[in-house]
DNA sequence: AACTTAATTAAAAAACCTTATCATTTGGTA
DNA sequence: TACCAAATGATAAGGTTTTTTAATTAAGTT
């Protein structure tokens, strides 16, 4: 069990319930976006303010401890940081897990092949989860 | 050397001097984005509406023979149709370059730890072109 | 060359997303 | 408990990006 609060605290950002709520719901479901944090969150503090949203998930990003994913054709969504992986997107549901996976014989094979001096790599599947691939 | 009218015909599109200019500048460029068309065509055509470069954009997008590139933190920029590659993009300069690896070992690694049906790899990285690096 | 349909242009409007403002409330600390 | 700084909420404002509209022009066909 993670302690959001120290979390926070760490961070230097005051422990509030909204905070506590947006670092929960991003280790529940793991993958949210802004809408989706709105959302989710608007059930247990029905007058929040989609700025809200915007000015903690701005910190938590700064921090670092939160980190954005980039999805293609898609709103950007957050999860808590966590080791370097890749991601697959489910075309149908949206869903998105994480994937550890070897790319270094990737990166050899592009150093090999370009002039360029590599720094990031981003690697997103696109398909079909097992729920919506039956 | 592509013929570009043919390739208009070919998808059902009239062919207009501006839907020309279009082709030939994905064509001459490689990559460019709704602002870069814009401005290419300015000097073509100066009483160009931008209307017109969103609407044969994503006419030819529909039909295919035009892809639409995602890049992180950018906005998109259009490509002819080509086989499947991936894309470098320069950290400094934003230029962009194509890249064809062999991801298929890439792809079995991730079927074998993932439940996920895959249809699509995007792979992107990112770093600094030969001139920036220097 | 005339006809018909589609494309272009210019302007406005819509859609969208994100940030700023500010009064109010709250968290952390003394 | 009282204080101060920070966070919240409601709203406005901002800035893009994209689409719509309608009149004009042009492409392709007969």
């Amino acid at each position: 069990m993670i302690d959001y609060s120290q979390m926070l605290k760490d961070n230097n950002l005051k422990v509030t319930p909204q905070r506590v709520a947006i670092v929960d719901e991003l280790y529940v479901k793991g993958h949210l976006n802004i809408d989706d944090l709105y959302t989710l969150l608007k059930s247990k503090f029905p007058s929040i303010s989609l700025a809200t949203i915007y000015k903690n998930i701005n910190a938590m990003v700064g921090s670092l401890f939160v980190s954005e994913v980039q999805i293609p054709n898609k709103k950007s969504v957050y999860e808590l940081t966590k080791e370097l992986h890749s991601h697959i997107v489910c075309k149908n549901c949206y869903c998105i897990e994480d994937i550890t996976l070897d790319t270094s014989s990737l990166l050899d094979e592009a150093s090999n092949k370009s002039d360029f001096t590599f720094e990031e790599l981003s690697v997103v599947f696109t398909g079909l989860c097992k729920k919506c691939s039956k």
